[in-house]
RNA sequence: GCGGCCGUAGUCUAGCCUGGUCUAGGACGUCGGCCUUCCACGCCGAGGACCCGGGUUCAAAUCCCGGCGGCCGCACCA
């Protein structure tokens, strides 16, 4: 008898029922790429529901799901800074040719070194070189420092030169659309735009099976929110419940005990420095406990600095355990501040701060620089507009003491005093622009049917049931008549048919003996079992089998459709009728 | 990408060392039939595999080389 770990019960449950498996299989498979199959399709699709339930339905005031394009030009990732920081600095060994992260590398080896974050390969490669920085394993001498950039490239249309990458987050459609809907909504904030798609991250070598994906569904709410009225107003539906943290603070010392604190101390702690991440948190608590997941299986941990993505001045992820893998992450909840919409507004030059009114007015004497067009129009042609943006937007008291010396450079170009004209105005200032600050969860839908798959996996007498809370089950009901012969069948037939008729997914099967008719069901997670016998025939009964006791009532066939919709949001077999 | 181990039906496995009765054997599952009044019953039958490419040889699942893929470790991450 070969062991397996449940890990490998679960994979090997998941390809044998059409859950998922290795994509491309039949040319081998490649890794760190799934396909569902239909059963896994219908529990991935249930828990993308779930999730929308819990985090856009609620909220549908102000958070709003959008779709947007997979392939963005490479303009969007310049700007979001993927291009520049989404890569690893790799190194190898030039004796026993193994690879290390350049950066941690050189962290290590020499004394009171930072910033290395923005440097080119080049700088890191003189690094190594001035401070003698070898190879960790085998003392040998390094190669030039190279990086890998995770982004998956493609080009649009048949210009090579344009371009475009697959999206590694769906974040960057929220906020390329930022202006736009924020107008079609109304000008409101806070104002959440959330997205459920597929994002693409070429993993140098994915070996997690459904874990670590190449390909995934992200599922992921920007909630932008004005920074200087940060509260959130929904935090007192949640203040009570308890989040497990594992701070920064505790992480850089090593330690993943998590301390347990209601959402509001948290806040109050200053533990999470926001009330919309504070309240999203909660909401992922409950969200993957719904999944199937106890809270004590589940943690927050914060990200040091060094380990959080470029945009983020805090990140905790939520950890989930796992039998093989350990503590894994499920979702990640960043705050992201203005960093992207003002790395978009610097690349698109648009204006993306939004304007609120003050409660009065107030008047101003303010210097102003005001651009002269027809200077400006001569001088940059189309880039006119551009610069009389920038001249705008600059400090005017700085503008014009340069511009007193002579000349200076601006927006990447050289002005002179004659392209601005200054003016001292009386201004009425009615309200006040900023770049709004945005909150974020994320959540991984493939990781997390497999959380729910593993979490839900049982043995009972040598057979494999799965115990899929109910809601989440792809096939919810299955019927079977005793034994494969008229009537019965054809009153089996019918009553799936009713239920089909209803919107349920439906199982009929009148194959071999009703054992292993539910011994197959068991194990994909069907809740509950119709079973048509000889006494139907005499009182138009069935039996009612649930899948986590086995035991069974009986109902009047009338009856079974609202059983069955009780059944699934939870209620009790013996509530449904009599014992069997 | 590196190192170690590995690759035979859907799954698990026999065979490989010592090349040839291998037309590749078995078990479970699947499908069809018979049987069957509640938890993988029994019987009969069917379908289904040597990862890919090259080499050695009269002859390759078996030996050699290369590739691809998997698992474990290093590194990275939702």
């Amino acid at each position: 008898m070969v062991v397996m770990d449940k890990c490998e019960k679960v994979l090997e449950l998941a390809r044998r029922r059409g859950f998922f498996t290795i994509a491309s299989e039949l040319y081998g498979g490649v890794a760190g790429f799934l396909d569902f199959g239909p059963l896994g399709t219908l529990l991935k699709k249930r828990i993308e529901e779930k999730w929308r339930q819990v985090f856009i339905k609620q909220h549908q005031d102000f958070i709003f799901e959008i779709e947007t394009s997979v392939v963005m030009p490479s303009k969007v990732f310049e700007a979001s800074g993927h291009v520049e920081h989404f890569t690893d600095f790799i190194v190898e060994c030039s004796k026993c040719g193994r690879k290390f992260r350049a950066d941690h590398l050189i962290e290590e080896q020499v004394e009171d070194i930072t910033g290395l974050e923005g440097m080119t390969p080049a700088q890191l490669t003189n690094i190594i070189r001035e401070h003698h920085v070898v190879c960790p394993e085998c003392g040998g001498e390094l190669e030039e420092v190279q990086t890998f950039n995770l982004l998956f490239k493609t080009a649009v249309g048949p210009y090579t030169e344009n371009i475009a990458y697959l999206r590694p987050e769906a974040a960057q459609g929220m906020f390329v659309n930022f202006k736009h809907l924020y107008y079609a909504l109304r000008e409101r904030l806070p104002l959440g735009l959330a997205q459920i798609g597929k994002v693409f991250r070429n993993e140098i070598s994915p070996r997690q099976g459904p874990i670590r994906l190449r390909e995934f569904t992200i599922m992921e709410i920007e909630l932008f929110f004005d920074p200087e009225n940060p509260s959130c107003s929904l935090l007192d539906r949640v203040e009570n419940e308890v989040l497990r943290l594992v701070p920064e603070e505790l992480v850089a010392k090593g330690v993943f005990e998590p301390v347990e604190v209601k959402v509001r101390e948290a806040v109050e702690e200053k533990l999470i420095l926001t009330e919309w991440q504070a309240y999203f948190m909660a909401l992922a608590t409950k969200f993957v406990e719904e999944l199937g997941v106890p809270q004590k299986a589940q943690m927050f941990i914060g990200k040091p600095k060094e380990e959080r993505a470029h945009y983020s001045a805090q990140t905790y992820d939520q950890m989930v355990k796992l039998d093989r893998w350990g503590w894994v992450e499920v979702s990640g909840h960043a705050y992201r501040t203005d960093y992207d919409l003002a790395g978009h507004m610097k690349f698109s030059g648009e204006d993306l701060r939004v304007f609120k009114k003050l409660p009065e007015k107030i008047v101003e004497r303010k210097l102003i620089a005001k651009p002269r067009m027809q200077v400006l129009g001569k001088l940059f042609k189309e880039k006119a507009p551009l610069m009389a943006n920038t001249i705008r937007e600059s400090d005017p008291k700085w503008l014009r003491e340069a511009l007193e010396k002579g000349s200076c450079k601006i927006g990447g170009f050289e002005i002179s005093k004659d392209c601005v004209e200054f003016v001292e105005e009386e201004v009425e200032v009615t309200g006040r622009r900023f770049i709004p600050h945005v909150a974020e969860p994320s959540f991984g839908a493939e990781r997390l049917t497999y959380v729910a798959l593993e979490y839900s996996y049982t043995e009972r007498e040598d057979r494999v049931v799965l115990k899929l809370p109910r809601d989440l089950a792809p096939i919810q009901a299955a019927v079977f008549p005793l034994v494969s012969k008229p009537p019965l069948t054809e009153v089996a037939l019918q009553i799936a048919d009713v239920l089909r008729s209803l919107g349920y997914y439906i199982d009929y099967d009148d194959s071999g003996s009703i054992g292993r008719r539910y011994a197959r069901v068991d194990e994909v997670g069907v809740p509950l079992v119709i079973t048509i016998d000889y006494q139907t025939l005499e009182d138009d009964t069935v039996t009612l089998r649930d899948r986590d006791t086995w035991k069974q009532v009986r109902v009047p066939i009338k009856a079974v459709p609202e059983a069955l919709e009780r059944f699934l949001k939870g209620a009790r077999l013996e509530e449904l009728g009599v014992p069997v």
